[in-house]
RNA sequence: GCCCCUGUAGUUCAACGGAUAGAACGAAAGUUUCCUAAACUUUAAAUGGCAGUUCGAUUCUGCCCGGGGGUACCA
């Protein structure tokens, strides 16, 4: 039983008993007891003042001596204005200890049963990952892991757009000035090459537009024909009718992108289960919308384009096939929708998907609702916030789009230069320093993503973003490493780790407090999809056990019950907090 | 224009409608009992504005101001 359903159970007991009322659930308000007061948990007493018919003070009073004399495991009650504040006895909260040291898999939930679909990443094949990117695969991998420890089972899964005009721009590009350059000749990630590309194609769609306007063209039209871009929509055209040349290169400088995108996933220890390309899915929503349109559902315009009128529901008119019958972006995604719901029985299906979408994501939502399928009720969009620059937005046109693999290895890097500036790992072999400047450096990188409540907009400032002190993954890696150290030394030295029946001091219980929480947290991130809580729980559990081990003796402890004992919390410390990391997708020396 | 998100110390982030709004970085002052001082202690410093609902509002509602995004044949 948690703390919170004993307590809960107790007040319902109390008001059953004093007022002859059942206590609504929401009238039952608990929290933890503020540091500045005494007690471990506080129950607010306003909602009780209906029933009670009395002022704050003497309805916690009254309830507070009921409990108090019913319950053994209450060492005190304290009143302040509305609070009623609880204390628990110390053994009550070794007993905690007992049950968490002797729980395997601490942390982690049984299994619901339930299946849940995350897509994440979802790349274009034209360019290399950015900045943006990052955060979307570390927050899709990690909210994966944050469903897992929930206990649901998860398929991951990415869906790469691989094809589309944006696709055939880098090709045509490649094709004109590429002299045959491959990533091996050029000495370049393959999706560094292709983006190379692409940016080429850009300039020169700009000077062949500017050159238009020049002969007094105005821009839309100049940016319809200028001629390298209608023969990049040729190339689309003859890439649909499966044209050999075409789709031979296409193959070929997708390969290169996959090639280049597996190794920034594995820098960045992220993984798929099941990998669905535009390509193959594309032409899945036609369907859809045909029975749309029977079902009267969806309309058809004079020039053939069909829409869906959402105004009744506040939204707008929403293009679904275009004029001549080529389909977009919602069409494909009401047609990879079905496919799913058909492939597996999913409780919920995750967009990780930037919040400039949440539009798309609701029309998707509705339009699915509207033609029947009660699946709908199981997208969520988790949409994200933009990350910004000091110097403001990134954008590729002024060059200030952070490339993750630039952005990896600088981590790496600082980690490096940090590391060794201390200069304490001499007697460790150059290849583990490696790794563990790897571990340091993507921890700093994750962590300081992954703490931030996904919705909101963040700031990325890759200064601050290195720093290895304060709220920040290599702090919690430090610690870590501290305390398997202090357990590797009790090791070496034989000492024994068991419960005793010595007493915790309060620094210890407000440990315990702290890992007694810590399946709670995860039930409520998994809810809320939100892996900051969990980073902002461990960075907690850590900062409190840094203040309690400048305290007390462990290895030095004379007491070998006292001993034994605080090398159990120990234990349990470093397994919550590989948990926590875990989760976050952050591995711990 | 319309729709959505957002506004908290100098800065980056916290706070199920709950008590005196927490951390970190930066600034100022200090600390070697065991562990890797990448630590610990102390000080100064914040809810954009005006109303409303409530015993109680950073949180909910309305308006204003500021920031971001979307807005029908891009994905």
């Amino acid at each position: 039983m948690t703390v919170n359903q004993l307590i809960s159970d107790q007040i319902t007991e109390a008001v059953k008993n004093l007022y002859n009322q059942e206590t609504p659930e929401a009238a039952l308000q608990l929290q933890a007891t503020r540091k500045e007061f005494e007690g471990d948990i506080t129950a607010v007493m306003f909602p009780l003042l209906k029933i009670s018919k009395l002022s704050p003070e003497k309805t916690g009073e009254a309830v507070g001596a009921w409990i108090k004399e019913h319950c053994p495991v209450i060492e005190s009650v304290n009143v302040v204005k509305g609070f009623l504040n609880i204390k628990l006895s110390p053994e009550f909260w070794l007993e905690q200890l007992k049950n968490i040291a002797g729980t395997g898999n601490y942390g982690i939930l049984p299994s619901s049963g339930k299946t849940v679909m995350v897509e994440y990443s979802s790349p274009n094949t034209n360019k290399p990952l950015h900045l943006g990117h990052v955060r979307n695969n570390l927050l899709g991998y990690s909210v994966a892991k944050l469903l897992e420890a929930n206990g649901h089972k998860v398929i991951k899964a990415n869906l790469v757009n691989d094809r589309g005009i944006h696709i055939c721009k880098s090709m045509l590009a490649w094709q004109k000035w590429g002299n045959s350059e491959t990533p091996e000749s050029a000495g370049m990630k393959g999706d560094h090459l292709v983006g190379k590309y692409y940016v080429l194609f850009d300039k020169e769609y700009k000077r062949q537009q500017n050159e238009l306007k020049e002969q007094g063209i105005n821009e839309d039209d100049a940016a319809k024909q200028a001629p390298i871009i209608i023969e990049a929509q040729e190339m689309l055209r003859k890439w649909e009718q499966d044209d050999k040349e075409v789709v031979d290169l296409w193959q070929t400088m997708n390969g290169w992108v996959y090639k280049g995108f597996d190794e920034t996933y594995k820098q960045m220890g992220v993984s798929f289960d099941k990998i669905y390309y535009e390509s193959n899915t594309y032409l899945l929503g036609k369907k859809i919308v045909e029975e749309g349109l029977q079902k009267g559902v969806f309309f058809k315009k004079e020039d053939g384009s069909v829409w869906i009128d959402l105004t009744s529901d506040g939204l707008d008119q929403k293009l679904l096939l275009r004029a001549d019958g080529t389909s977009v972006y919602m069409t494909q995604d009401l047609g990879t929708a079905q496919q799913r719901f058909t492939e597996y029985t999913l409780n919920e299906l995750i967009y990780v998907v930037g919040n400039e979408q949440d539009y798309h994501f609701k029309v998707l939502k509705l339009i699915l609702k509207k033609l029947g399928y009660p699946e709908s009720e199981v997208i969520y969009h988790l949409s994200y916030g933009m990350v910004e620059l000091p110097e403001g937005k990134m954008k590729s046109r002024e060059g200030t789009v952070v490339d993750a693999d630039d952005l990896i290895a600088d981590m790496v890097s600082t980690a490096r230069e940090t590391s060794m500036e201390l200069g304490k790992l001499e007697h460790i072999p150059l290849d583990e320093q490696e790794q563990l400047f790897h571990m340091l450096g993507l921890g700093a990188l994750k962590y300081f993503i992954l703490k931030v409540d996904p919705k909101k907009t963040m700031l990325f400032n890759p200064q601050e973003s290195i720093d290895f002190n304060g709220n920040t993954g290599p702090f919690i890696q430090y610690t870590h490493a501290r305390i398997r150290s202090v357990l590797r030394k009790a090791e070496e030295q034989r000492l024994k780790a068991v419960i005793t029946s010595a007493p915790l001091n309060p620094k210890e219980v407000e440990l315990v407090k702290l890992l007694n929480n810590f399946p709670a947290i995860v039930q409520e991130a998994g809810i809320a999809h939100s892996p900051a809580l969990i980073a902002n729980y461990t960075y907690e559990l850590v900062k409190e056990f840094n203040q309690y081990y400048h305290d007390v003796s462990v290895l030095k402890e004379n007491d070998e019950a006292t001993r034994s004992q605080r090398l159990v919390l120990l234990q349990q410390i470093a397994i919550v907090v590989k948990t926590g990391m875990g989760i976050l997708g952050i591995e711990v020396p």
